[in-house]
DNA sequence: GTCGAATATCGAACGACGTTCTATAAGATA
DNA sequence: TATCTTATAGAACGTCGTTCGATATTCGAC
């Protein structure tokens, strides 16, 4: 979460959006390329390449490559705060949270590079802000504070963006070649541990299995469930 | 947390450490820049100049950049690592780790390029190992399935690691050049939020203020506490 | 004491990247 | 028609990670 750093001369700058129907486009084609191969296929040139146009113009319309990364990230969560703008309200404002993260966490998981740019400029990321909005609203249903509520979103959002961070930069590629499956992978990291000395490592020795075998939601969803029953604790205290 | 990907042809790669004056000076070297100017300052042109070098002799001693930030990253951790060990032991698991899981942040925050590369290998990054299983070693004293001590690990780094690398890369070297203090820095923020609708965003815009003055400790600590929190319930219920 | 491998250094060169700049075309306005 | 704004295109610049071949140094084997 930052503030604005420069802006394009481009197109909608200050008023309301006008059409500018290639704004949209470029952002399409950035989105497309994060989604095709990672955040490392999204340069300048490739992107002119898609849209068959030359660098320069992307620079009309992006005042470099930091604002069109986080104008990009923004376009995908476009979508993703629709979905949690449908979802169903429930009596229990911490189980109405708890869908809302698993919501974002899946989109997330879905599009790695998304965790490593989302919230960074909400005056650029105007669904971002949206989004923890709606997070927020869900504390305001709670008997806390206002600083334990802007502590319990913070909180909710860093185990989502950390989580899912840390398993978009897992795989090395073999596995995403399909060189390597999962399995193979995770099994190849448990038999390194699980050769480590007992003594010297018993947590980690006697947690080998459990990671060959473990899936990336279950450790999202622990993580998220035991702040959420801390939040519990702190609402109904 | 990922297996080896290549390997400096490089001096102690089997054995026990060597001597090896020069890895350590390149190491030395790395961390000292990443100290001084952050991630963007680690090149390897830079670091030959600071070593008095070529660029080509550092690739005699690491694979690639990955390799030099995954070492880098693994020889700032020892002194963290001395320091968890140094820390006393109580007859409160959860309290020692609370303890340990401070001192790693702090440590972060202190070297905010840290966050970034931190657990990424554990093959390399011998220290980073260690950590995780000193942590770990506190669930074993709690009544816990392997599974929930896993995860329960695994949530504590996430909070760690999350929250510290969100600190790290919000300040956008207005601040860090002192040409604008934290204070403006987030009463700006805090103003653009105050602006907002209260009926479209009654979240966000009360928390403005509370935005503007806090901590980013505390939103650690808060976090921090909740998983925590829940964590007692587990191991109590 | 010599020789050849293993160890270690160095910097020119390569290709890819973000960014800047200038030239230019098309559309609106007068 | 003339002029300003909008929009495009790509050559050029400097920096980066990385590769490579030419060297120097060390050192055990003979």
């Amino acid at each position: 979460m930052t503030p604005p750093r420069t802006r394009a001369a481009g197109p909608p700058a200050g008023g309301r959006r006008r059409a500018s129907h290639s704004m949209e486009t470029v952002l399409d084609g950035a989105v497309a390329l994060l989604d095709e191969s990672g955040e490392g296929a999204l340069t300048f040139r490739a992107l002119a390449g898609r849209l068959g146009t030359g660098v320069g113009s992307i620079y009309w319309y992006v005042a470099g490559k930091e604002e069109l990364l986080d104008r990009a990230t923004d376009h995908a969560l476009g979508p993703v705060l629709a979905s949690l703008e449908d979802l169903p309200v429930s009596d229990d404002p911490i189980d109405d949270l708890r869908a809302m993260a698993v919501t974002l966490f899946d989109a997330i998981v879905d599009r790695p590079w998304l965790a490593s740019y989302f919230m960074r400029n909400t005056d650029v990321q105007d669904n971002s802000l949206r989004l923890y909005e709606l997070l927020g609203q869900q504390t305001l249903r709670l008997d806390l504070t206002t600083r334990q509520r802007f502590h319990a979103v913070s909180a909710v959002v860093g185990i989502v963006v950390g989580t899912a961070a840390d398993i978009g930069q897992d795989p090395p590629q073999e596995v995403l070649d399909g060189a390597v499956d999962r399995e193979e992978f995770l099994g190849r990291f448990a038999a390194t541990w699980r050769r480590l000395d007992p003594a010297d490592f018993p947590f980690v020795h006697q947690i080998a299995d459990e990671f060959a075998g473990h899936d990336d939601k279950d450790q999202f969803l622990a993580a998220l469930d035991l702040a959420l029953a801390g939040l519990r604790l702190q609402a109904d205290g």
